[in-house]
DNA sequence: TATAAACCTATAGATTTACTAGGTTTTAAA
DNA sequence: TTTAAAACCTAGTAAATCTATAGGTTTATA
């Protein structure tokens, strides 16, 4: 399941592309405009921040902006910085892999190689859905 | 992420897939080889049991045994038991579907659209995998 | 100088996960 | 007929994670 947070933070992201000028995008008018709590989606803006998608400025009249073009930034960055791991077992991350306690041998195991299809599947979706992708999408 | 359980359970039927009598198998049997908590283990044979997965006889000499054949038991049957939805967000889920509190119109949630194709890539992996594919699977 | 914004720290309730404990019931074999 | 081994059942629980909320401080603008 994907977190509240990181829904929220895609939202806010898209929310923030679709805005023709660069001028900073405050918190609040986010928060309405996507009915999320602002408390919450000021630590979620700060989280963007400080992991490089977005820039901020302070005081009256600030917010937050994207630091790069929605079509460089890919839906695989944002939900690793977001949610972690795109695979479904630590043992088939590629950037946060992990070896499980219970599992002797990876290439015999039966969940291992069907996460890894999984994952690349995911992965292949993620990796071609740029934020300009999602920002601009519309009804099928 | 993939909880423990679904982890474990389909483990145990690619364990039990493996065997090639259809002798009941013990949990014992499948806790000690596959290093998994025995209790724990049970109630996991137990709900794959009654969700129509496993057979069981009790008593001595007792155990689980497939129903169905391995090549006839989809990979989205296992997880959906065990794991629940396959989608990440219940408002793109086909089994398990629910709106979303916070989204006004889903057809233009940039949430949604993606979540759509992530979904129907991880429908399809795990559509075309079955429990004889994952059983018997060699390293790469 | 007042206001509005980001920024920061701590905390807390709810939920989920991953078990464990402690049995009962059923069946086969001795 | 007894014993052992297996499934089956119910309850609880410690730890982690999630989803916020509370209550401020700092910074910049008008």
């Amino acid at each position: 399941m994907l977190s509240k947070k990181t829904k929220y933070g895609i939202k806010a992201l898209a929310y923030i592309a679709r805005k023709k000028d660069r001028k900073p995008v405050q918190a609040s008018e986010i928060s309405e405009s996507e009915n999320i709590s602002q408390k919450f989606l000021e630590s979620i803006l700060l989280e963007l921040r400080k992991s490089g998608f977005l820039g901020s400025k302070k005081g009256k009249g600030g917010g937050y902006y994207l630091i790069k073009e929605p079509e460089e930034i890919k839906m695989t960055a944002v939900i690793r910085v977001l949610e972690g791991p795109i695979a479904m077992v630590p043992c088939v991350s590629l950037n946060y892999y992990e070896k499980c306690d219970d599992c002797p041998d990876e290439r015999t195991c039966s969940v291992h190689k069907l996460m890894i299809q999984v994952r690349d599947a995911s992965l292949n979706v993620l990796g071609d859905n740029t934020l300009k992708d999602i920002a601009f999408m519309q009804s099928s």
